[in-house]
DNA sequence: GCATTAATTGGTC
DNA sequence: GACCAATTAATGC
């Protein structure tokens, strides 16, 4: 496996954090930095109450981010993409990661350290000023994902994960552009893998979905919009 | 092809 | 709606 250094300049995450802000002077300095991390598929890169390791992108590559619960039951808390930041809770008060992270394919990450990130926010108002943005942006969807697992139904949360992903990852050639297990979607819509599979199965039967495998295709969204429709907006 | 893992189905509490 | 058991399909080696 040869180590090859993910570089910011040919990066094409335009909405990548750092890569906003590369045409900044003094980020040359701090990019320099960072590391780059090649990770196989289903491989943790962030362990659960790890010490802190800095943050990490996705230069290429998806991962799913994840909180243990109580009875040892996994949640999945997000999904990430292409440029999307990953451990940025991590720094700040908590010495120990509060969620682990787990690359769904093989992926490559940019990880920077605690301290060259402290410097970068500390002289350039403007990074430090998007992660504000970011942080409320954030706040306010797992806010949003709370009110989903308490007020809908398991067939809704398994409709609402589905239009999630299409949303995220969407659809080529009529299927999701990403894999995911039937275990993975009950972890991210809160509920069990059998539960999942029902949903799915009376989903394929009403010709509102496909299935292959573990490859999945959206046939009809306005149909499945419109049966979660009435909770986005009861609840807002 | 065999062995392990994932998906599915049916049943119980 | 979760948990368990049995069967079947898919996948790795």
């Amino acid at each position: 496996m040869r180590k090859e250094k993910a570089e910011c300049e040919k990066c094409v995450n335009e909405n990548c954090f750092i890569k906003k802000h590369i045409h900044n002077a003094e980020m040359k300095n701090y990019i320099e930095q960072k590391h780059t991390i090649l990770c196989k598929k289903s491989q943790q890169f962030i362990i659960e109450g790890a010490p802190v390791h800095g943050l990490y992108f996705i230069y290429k590559g998806k991962a799913k981010i994840v909180k243990t619960g109580i009875n040892g039951r996994e949640q999945i808390v997000r999904l990430t993409k292409n440029g999307d930041a990953i451990g940025f809770r991590g720094f700040g008060t908590s010495k120990k990661y509060l969620i682990g992270a787990y690359a769904i394919e093989e992926s490559i990450l940019c990880n920077f350290s605690t301290e060259t990130l402290m410097k970068m926010l500390q002289n350039i108002p403007e990074i430090t000023f998007d992660l504000m943005l970011f942080y409320a942006e954030e706040l306010n969807k797992s806010e949003n994902n709370v009110r989903k697992i308490a007020h809908m139904s398991v067939r809704e949360r398994v409709i609402d994960t589905l239009l999630y992903i299409l949303r995220k990852f969407g659809q080529t050639d009529g299927y999701l552009n990403i894999e995911l297990s039937r275990k993975e979607i009950s972890d991210f819509a809160g509920t069990t893998e059998e539960q999942v599979i029902r949903v799915i199965s009376s989903l394929k039967k009403d010709a509102l979905i496909k299935a292959k495998g573990k490859q999945l295709g959206i046939l009809k969204v306005e149909k499945l919009q419109k049966e979660i429709l009435e909770h986005k907006y009861l609840f807002k």
